[in-house]
DNA sequence: CGGCTGATGATCT
DNA sequence: GATCATCAGCCGG
């Protein structure tokens, strides 16, 4: 598998919310290789109140001005890392929050980091994805569409289809339909609900 | 399973 | 000092 290429990936944000469905993030950084599916994403955009750059560049947003493909990683709740991957154009200020990976190979590499037995919780949740792949700060800014610590690829495989939902977790910008996660995965966030 | 609560600390006002 | 793009743990049905 190698990383996808930028040309591949779509520059308006909803659409590439909708094309990550079905994409892996791959982590290799100690003590091994491991990735996973992405199941669930959330678009967010740059008119959007929700979103981080919407009141403009600050030191922690501002890889989320990085042209389309990049890491955008924050550290949120006083415990939690959540991983975008960006969208747009150079300094448009717009990306998209992965939400939850099917995990599909370094499965014990993902619960030890997790400290949890191997289950459906492994990657259910923006944290919690991100501490399964190791992802922290350092990963800020960091290009996905080239070989590193984490980079996006494409394994060929059977994509179910993609439902639509408000955002989770929000209270500015609630009202958008920008959640995208394939249905009936048990591997999506939410309640059973939010997964049909 | 669903719903609620407290923890926790960086960021911005 | 308030606000979080969250999570684990606890409780009730």
């Amino acid at each position: 598998m190698f990383p996808m290429r930028r040309a591949e990936l779509p520059t308006d944000t909803v659409e590439l919310a909708l094309s990550l469905i079905g994409l892996v993030l791959v982590s290799e950084v100690e003590p091994g290789l491991s990735l996973g599916r992405i199941v669930e994403t959330e678009a967010y955009l740059s008119d959007d109140e929700a979103c981080h750059a919407y009141r403009g560049r600050t030191r922690r947003n501002a890889s989320l001005f990085l042209e389309r493909g990049h890491a955008y990683v924050y550290f949120t709740y006083g415990s939690s890392y959540c991983l975008n991957v960006t969208a747009g154009i150079e300094g448009q200020g717009t990306g998209v929050l992965i939400r939850a990976l099917e995990p599909l190979e370094g499965l014990e590499i993902l619960a030890a980091r997790r400290r949890l037995a191997r289950s459906l919780d492994l990657c259910r949740g923006p944290g919690r994805l991100a501490m399964a792949l190791g992802v922290d700060l350092s990963f800020d800014g960091l290009d996905l569409c080239s070989e590193g610590k984490l980079w996006l690829g494409n394994l060929p495989r059977a994509r179910g289809s993609v439902g639509t939902s408000l955002r989770i977790g929000l209270s500015k910008g609630v009202d958008r339909p920008l959640r995208f996660y394939e249905r009936g995965n048990p591997f999506v966030s939410g309640t059973r609900k939010q997964r049909e």
